[in-house]
RNA sequence: CGGGAUGUAGCGCAGCUUGGUAGCGCACCUCACUUGGGAUGAGGGGGUCGCAGGUUCGAAUCCUGUCAUCCCGACCA
């Protein structure tokens, strides 16, 4: 390819609405194009990538048994009515209508397409146990859109889907997929870590994500991981040890003690001179327009999703000034958010396992300028019936697998895998004949890879402030040639021979035949993201060119009739790592 | 959906307060000069100032509405 053919349009400034990354790397290196609001154009060397990481996924899909198919993006109503999800999947679904004014939708997933297929196709346990995938463009309509590719509205996607006879066999397919992600990770360059995660909308029993843990912030869940083992979790699902409680209280006796103004843990901890440890702090929430009493130690964190998980809510926030006061009177006592308690109020009440250890404690005790101090469970007061783990996950806490430390990052999902049973076979009523003749709903699971998601992943974790840094086997091209100055015939011809050499040895290279200066060129190819680089510049009248690999920023000089073979070896080399 | 901001050339922005011929930098085209890290000079093309109303002799500028985009939050995965 010649650079001054490729369609290609580098800018020198960031664009103004780019956020994160990959992002502004992508549009300042002509990858990517906005058409409206979380909707792109993928120019060619976007294309390019894609294909590099598409080929990893199908290699690694059909090695595994599974086979590619394709279904269509556009869905009528009535698919999605059986499997409740017209209603369920709310405004995320795209919609639109066809001439007929019949309702359609876009896919932005296909589980119901899939058995729907399956339920007309397969019909017997013969024909099972069998792996379907597709490499798309998904929709979903969200609510808003952000950080370029890595959350858009129209999106890549490998969807493969799993039917197996039982739950054994859905075990098996489980973990050949797992096992074909970690390879299709490791070969796209990128270090991933498989977290446990809540199912969401898709449902299910067992999930894991695909995290690419990043120090950019790009928005993404935080993780949290173990530092020894492999032990991994978002941190709306991830558990630790609980931390001592540094002192239990001091208090000779139980007693209800004026504390004017009071409010705040920090606030009890002065007034009190003891650890926010010794404090049973209460929370009021709302969830699902229901109001519940969180409790939890005063030195921790509640997890607002694993709150709203034991109760089994939709929505969740923290109540109001004026909810509590509402909650207040119809319990018919009077305080305000700072002096709430469990002891006599009207209302669910959920304690963190944290607060089960508690001693001589201090407490709200819904009265307005008082606690109680040196509370104890059973005498003061009675331990809530309801005890879960509610509680966040920190840094520096303990590994519940191995006691070691754990850590938190910022991670990007870029697969998850799901166990969904037979929840869409049992409700479109999807089923084959067993050995036994008898007829059973298919136990399914599903397996998605983002991988404009993963190609924008990439390069949150490889660039520098000159611009990306793709690993070889995801690269659009992996050699760009550099005349320095092109009307040098001697450089020209050099650079020409090697650009030719190199395809004949099918490496995809990049000549710069553009009549510009040589700073211009340099400066695009660090943008775009070459992984290797030669200058061909005044050096070759000693018979000498520069090669220079991106990523580790490597540079020798080297006689130019070694430097196909010189590159061809980092190449080869670098791929044959994937 | 709530809060905030912005729409002027492909990109980045000024002009708007105080209405009077639409500007600058980058990019693009031509010529000269230059060629190892985004040179320089000269010339040139490109805009219904987001859109629709209104006020006015006259609107990028003032008013009303509307659409779009971005940020924070909520939501979702």
């Amino acid at each position: 390819m010649k650079m001054s053919k490729m369609f290609v349009q580098t800018l020198r400034e960031t664009p103004a609405d780019a956020e994160v990354v990959s992002h502004q790397l992508l549009i300042r290196a002509g990858y990517i194009r906005m058409l409206t609001s979380g909707i792109y154009s993928y120019l060619p060397l976007m294309f390019r990538v894609f294909k590099k990481v598409e080929n990893i996924v199908r290699d690694e899909m059909d090695k595994s048994g599974a086979q590619e198919l394709l279904m269509p993006i556009l869905q009528p109503k009535e698919v999605w009515e059986e499997s409740g999800r017209w209603e369920a999947y709310g405004k995320e679904l795209m919609r639109l209508k066809d001439r007929h004014d019949r309702e359609m939708a876009l896919g932005p997933t296909h589980e119901e397409i899939i058995t729907l297929l399956a339920k007309n196709q397969i019909s017997s346990y013969k024909q099972l146990p069998i792996n379907l995938y597709q490499v798309q463009s998904k929709f979903r309509d969200e609510r808003r859109p952000r950080f370029g590719l890595l959350r858009g509205r129209e999106f890549i996607m490998k969807d493969a889907y799993s039917f197996d006879v039982d739950e054994e066999g859905l075990d098996k397919a489980y973990n050949v997929m797992a096992q074909a992600y970690e390879k299709i990770f490791i070969r796209c360059g990128l270090d991933t870590k498989m977290v446990r995660s809540d199912s969401g909308a898709i449902g299910g029993d067992v999930s894991h994500e695909y995290m690419v843990l990043t120090e950019t912030d790009c928005g993404e869940n935080d993780v949290v991981f173990c530092v020894e083992c492999d032990y991994a979790g978002n941190t709306n699902r991830a558990e630790s040890i609980l931390p001592k409680c540094k002192t239990d209280g001091e208090f000779k006796e139980s007693n209800i003690v004026d504390t004017p103004n009071v409010k705040s843990i920090e606030e009890l901890t002065k007034f009190f001179n003891i650890e926010p440890s010794a404090i049973c702090k209460s929370l009021v929430y709302i969830v699902d327009k229901k109001i519940v009493v969180a409790l939890i130690r005063g030195d921790l964190t509640i997890e607002e999703t694993k709150l709203k998980n034991f109760i089994d809510g939709n929505e969740i926030r923290i109540a109001t000034d004026e909810e509590i006061k509402e909650l207040m009177e119809k319990s018919n006592l009077t305080a305000e958010a700072g002096f709430i308690g469990p002891k006599g109020i009207k209302a669910q009440v959920i304690a963190d396992e944290s607060v089960k250890g508690l001693k001589n404690f201090v407490v709200g005790v819904n009265q307005n300028d008082k606690h109680l101090a040196g509370a104890n469970w059973g005498v003061d007061l009675d331990l809530p019936k309801s005890v879960a783990d509610i509680r966040l996950a920190q840094r520096d806490e303990l590994c519940i697998k191995c006691n070691a430390k754990l850590d938190i990052t910022r991670g990007i999902e870029v697969g998850n895998i799901f166990k969904l049973g037979t929840k869409y076979s049992a409700k479109m009523n999807a089923k084959f004949t067993d050995e036994k003749g008898g007829e059973k709903p298919y136990i399914m699971g599903c397996y998605g890879i983002g991988i404009s998601r993963t190609a924008a992943a990439a390069i949150e974790k490889y660039h520098d402030k000159d611009g990306i840094k793709w690993p070889m086997s995801i690269a659009p091209y992996h050699v760009i040639v550099v005349p320095v100055n092109v009307q040098d015939e001697q450089q020209w011809a050099v650079a020409n021979e090697l650009y030719d050499q190199l395809k004949q040895q099918n490496i995809e290279a990049v000549l710069d035949d553009r009549e510009y200066r040589a700073g211009v060129k340099f400066k695009d190819a660090d943008l775009i993201g070459f992984p290797v680089r030669i200058t061909v510049g005044k050096t070759i009248k000693e018979g000498d060119v520069e090669v220079k690999v991106r990523m580790s920023g490597e540079q020798i000089k080297i006689s130019k009739d070694e430097a196909v073979k010189h590159v061809v070896n980092i190449i080869n080399s670098e791929l044959e790592k994937s």
